[in-house]
DNA sequence: TTTACAAATAGTCAATTTGACTATATTTTT
DNA sequence: AAAAATATAGTCAAATTGACTATTTGTAAA
């Protein structure tokens, strides 16, 4: 499309990060890749890298997260742009991260590209990454915690069909507290935003929880008429 | 710092487009600049322009706002990257928008730059812009509204000392709507959020109601205990 | 110098929502 | 058959909301 550049040339003071959230056995993970080359080679970081003449900056992000990680249609939100003047050791690179929030166990991980390897961590377990990837993590864990109080988030990355107490599992890993269960309940289920399966929970050693599911329809609906979601 | 680039150098890939709302008079208004050099020559758009080598991201912003249309020290937050592959005609150009409320009364309009002229314009009586600005203004506006619900925004456009309807009329210009007053008052005035001056209002036709001023530090405070504001 | 107006501020009250609980139900393992 | 584990239901006082009415305090017009 455009003037002189070659479309698969590199905007080279411009990069991606993402910042994907994974939920498991209630807890939040960070999907991170290693670089197997470059500057940062051997060490742990956000998966990122450069935007291309001919693709958007939101298509950039979704080609470069499924390049280095495997992981492939999921929404990605534009979280921020980290743009200080020395953030990047060798030469000006100004990033623009975005973040995604999915069930850890719905994807295998295949490390490619320039990533040598890639790997959820817990979220407490991070390592010191190049640049500035921990304050971009930082910003995006921040972003998730106010996000998650005002809008239903998290639904994507519960099974289509969950448990209420599986929903509070999340959101307790999110906010980093507990939450009355019957009031959480209550709270939730007077908002009119679950549909409850004719279906239970299967193969628990106790008493099997009703399924529910999101749906987005009704969210959509409710919204469109003022509606809004506070935790 | 950096590598062969000159200081003054500009990333011809990046730019920047501020979003700057204005309110008086109980309404609110944008900012916008004429184009006086350029492919756009002649329209008015956002206040924007290319970031230097030598400058963050943010310095940019404050920079190319001030010299376009001499409003300085001001908070300028940012609001999201614009970065479609055919936004600019001529080249691949990404933006930074950034995002600003201010008293308009406050700021004295000092064209500049390459900017033939500056004005306020109503936010219902802007002209098309070039590029994707429109956009990108009804993104701001999008953010303005879903922002001051979830914090205490808005303060700073008010004068130092304001009367609680000043407040009121500024929530209902910006989310368009009216607002039942006892009520407004009884909710603005149980979060504590508001210091009363020992003073009244003056000049005015009728009775002088009282006025408060904001205070940032027992908002910090609160917030902190893990208050919430909402509307 | 009343009287009308305009807006600030105060108060009412039923309905709803919260927060902190207790109680009961259903299923599985001992 | 009892114990354990967890789901779900229910209680209740306190706080908050939404929709109002009432009163106060000041200017301006008659």
């Amino acid at each position: 499309m455009m003037s002189s550049k070659h479309s698969s040339e590199i905007i080279d003071a411009l990069s991606i990060d993402c910042v994907i959230f994974g939920f498991r056995h209630g807890e939040l993970d960070i999907l991170l890749i290693k670089h197997g080359e470059g500057i940062s080679k051997g060490r742990w970081a956000l998966p990122g890298g450069w935007i291309q003449y001919n693709e958007s900056v939101d298509a950039a992000a979704a080609r470069l997260l499924k390049s280095l990680t495997g992981v492939s249609n999921i929404y990605l939100e534009q979280l921020r742009c980290f743009g200080d003047v020395n953030r990047y050791p060798t030469k000006r690179v100004i990033t623009i991260s975005y973040y995604a929030l999915v069930n850890a166990d719905h994807y295998d991980l295949h490390p490619g590209f320039t990533a040598s390897d890639a790997k959820w961590f817990n979220l407490h377990e991070v390592p010191s990454m190049p640049y500035d990837h921990n304050d971009i993590l930082e910003f995006g864990f921040k972003y998730l915690k106010h996000k998650v109080r005002h809008e239903p988030i998290g639904f994507n990355l519960l099974p289509k069909k969950f448990t209420l107490h599986q929903i509070q599992e999340l959101y307790e890993a999110i906010l980093e507290h507990e939450l009355d269960k019957p009031n959480f309940r209550r709270k939730l289920l007077n908002m009119n935003l679950l549909v409850p399966c004719q279906e239970k929970q299967k193969d628990v050693s106790h008493r099997a929880a009703n399924l529910y599911r999101f749906d987005k329809k009704i969210y959509h609906q409710l919204t469109e008429k003022g509606f809004a979601f506070e935790l």
